[in-house]
DNA sequence: TCTGGTTTGTTCATAAGATTTACTAATACA
DNA sequence: TGTATTAGTAAATCTTATGAACAAACCAGA
């Protein structure tokens, strides 16, 4: 077969057999870098190379819109062959639609444009993070809401909880209008990658095999996952932010996701980002619902601080509300800087999102976070470190949740 | 083609149609779960299948040894005859020998048994990370140490340095008794995946590309990598660390590695783990070079450490040495826990290593360090949160260097 | 108008890879 | 001696991407 022998590695190889700057690497292809270490845990047959390529086609045309077959092939590089035989599989799906010839004049045969069938699907997002009311909508491939639909939680908890989710998504499902590409849950609590929620304190669920239960319902394709990760995802597809960065998400409660070298960081035990009880500081702090002293959650959960907030403005009514609010916001966002100091450090953060109520989080608070977090990290390293809200508002849970849809369907991320 | 358009999305699909707990997922092939988002940035073709495959029989017969070509398709549900094809082109290769029919008595035609050629490759592993001393060693496949040699740094730096690298590997080079499989080398600073060193302030090296180098002058693969990663990695392969571990380097400095769902974090800038600098507590501490008080080196590192242990001893000499140390060493083990904290919980991290000086870190230190640990973080999450040291003592960088060899040239992780 | 150049998209043959089926080899056991 | 069992290989088949060649459709210039 292949004479992979002539280049064996000798005790000491001849200098000039190797161009500088590129090893010998006894003809094994490039696949495993150590910069993106592949474990290779399970086989890989053809049809694998197609699935990948397929969804390499997908979130080609959905990043850069309106592209012809040939556009597509130079691109990602594959042939006008392999992606025409692509793109007439996706055609046949209903993924991808024609959208007429390309316009102006140029020399050649005109092109026919393609693109992702984006007003002919659409996906169901919907938020459970929120402390009263479970909130849904329809929306489009572009993560633009269409329709919005509300259920109070009224306190439910358990097989209740469930069920407003499956009347509400039942709701969401009867308002689309073309066929749905799937259904995306964004849930608070530990959520594990098969979309069991493990534990949410706040809905009384553990053990809820919540994927399992609206897929079997519905009969389409369903993604549950940890709402603070959907956030992120809704981020980095939505929102401009890059491949590393940490959304901070703060609410009731406080919850973190974290996107690394663009993949979505899960933990050891599906908890990454649970960082509302670490405690910080190391003198004091108000006592916490969970038994500790200064936990992240008693500083930065909004309502613990809008409390503060108004307690300060009533008792100093010469001040501004703006100024009297200020040392308290400056105080929590140097809290949240304390903490996320060593992260930053540890995964060299470069891009920190913040997501929460506007008046509380932008501003003085998050004006002292990355002022805490210069102080406390090697400037040098973490000069560009970014801290800014999020672009997505209160829907990000929501847009998530589409994102997580798109990433599984498509393979767009 | 195929008719995956029997299972098209509809406005309310059937509950019948998909069993419950598995998802339609439109005729796609589950390559991208969100459980391992992997982004489909380049095209894949046939021989990238191989290559995948070829190292999946490689990593099992390194992990499990001595299997027959029957035993490594279970193992890895490739077919018998696929696996015979990657083997035989193994063998030619060298990587893999044949060593005799198993013994005992069974039906059936007697088993050819296949090994990794163990004895007929050695690697070349160097640790740039100490202070005053470069180390090498030539090691075996499995990672043990066969012959080293160290060259006294002598405050060298600049090309100076990289003078004295080419030298200690060319002296490890003729060392070596049967095919070189690679050159592995762990250097402290910043360092990129494609083994430039970005920056190493104590060897006065700026975008040194070491890697590069290192090839051409060997003619063989050079793998150059941070010290604190590759000592992730050898802990790992050969310190039977899990796949979510944190590894924490005290030496004359601080430094730190993430393996996270398997993988190495390098970080947007490639200076993940780089936490030496982080301020830990929030009234005073120490002054640190780099001009700000209280970063984890001044607690942690060992000169600083050994002479606070020593002074303490000398002051009170009714106690005994190591009870006078006690509160200076559980001091340091406390602030480091307060700084991992919130990586702990940031990451949901179950298993944090640490090397260095034993006497210094393997007592009060670490297990002050799992106390704050446990009394910072959510106990019921973090329960199962395990500090140790590192069960490789001064090698781990050489053994390291050698698993990014082994990473690298066998798919081996 | 015609002719050459250019770009697009498709058809056909080919190469690489894994699988299925079928076969031989070598052993234990009845 | 014959049957069952296991190991390893050979040949044909299926999947997938590629390369070469070609028709279609456009522009520009003679």
């Amino acid at each position: 077969m292949k004479s992979t022998d002539a280049q064996r590695s000798l005790p000491v190889g001849d200098p000039k057999s190797a161009p500088p700057g590129k090893v010998a690497v006894r003809g094994r292809l490039e696949v495993f870098s150590l910069g993106r270490v592949l474990r290779p845990s399970t086989k890989v047959l053809p049809e694998h190379v197609r699935a990948h390529n397929r969804s390499l086609v997908l979130q080609t045309l959905y990043r850069a819109g309106r592209q012809s077959r040939a556009d597509i092939a130079r691109l990602t590089r594959l042939t006008r062959v392999t992606v025409s035989n692509l793109v007439a599989e996706l055609i046949a799906e209903d993924l991808i639609i024609e959208i007429g010839k390309r316009e102006g004049s140029r020399p050649g045969k005109p092109a026919t444009l393609l693109d992702i069938n984006r007003g002919g699907l659409q996906i169901v997002g919907l938020d459970l993070s929120e402390y009263s009311v479970f909130r849904g909508a329809v929306l489009d491939l572009d993560g633009q809401i269409l329709e919005r639909v509300e259920t109070p939680l009224a306190g439910s908890t358990g097989a209740d909880a469930t069920a407003k989710v499956i009347a509400l998504a039942e709701a969401l499902v009867s308002r689309t209008t073309v066929p749905i590409l799937g259904i995306g849950v964004g849930s608070p609590g530990v959520v594990d990658p098969a979309g069991v929620v493990l534990s949410a304190p706040n809905l009384g669920w553990s053990d809820e095999h919540l994927q399992d239960v609206l897929a079997a319902r519905f009969g389409i394709p369903v993604i549950v996952g940890n709402d603070a990760r959907a956030a992120v995802l809704a981020e980095h597809n939505f929102g401009g932010a890059g491949a590393d960065m940490m959304l901070i998400k703060v609410g009731h409660g406080v919850g973190s996701g974290l996107l690394l070298n663009g993949s979505l960081l899960f933990g050891s035990r599906f908890a990454a980002g649970e960082i509302g009880h670490v405690v910080v500081g190391t003198h004091g702090g108000a006592e916490c619902a969970c038994g500790k002293f200064g936990c992240l959650e008693t500083w930065l959960a909004a309502p613990r601080l809008s409390a503060r907030v108004a307690a300060a403005q009533a008792s100093d009514e010469h001040q501004s509300p703006q100024k009297a609010a200020e040392p308290i916001l400056r105080e929590a966002g140097r809290h949240l800087g304390i903490a996320l100091a060593p992260v930053v450090a540890a995964l060299n953060l470069t891009e920190i999102v913040l997501s929460g109520p506007t008046d509380l989080l932008d501003g003085p608070f998050s004006a002292a976070t990355i002022e805490t977090l210069r102080d406390r990290t090697m400037a040098e390293v973490h000069g560009d470190l970014m801290v800014r809200m999020t672009t997505l508002g209160e829907d990000i849970v929501i847009r998530g949740a589409a994102a997580m849809v798109l990433s599984g369907q498509l393979g767009v991320s």
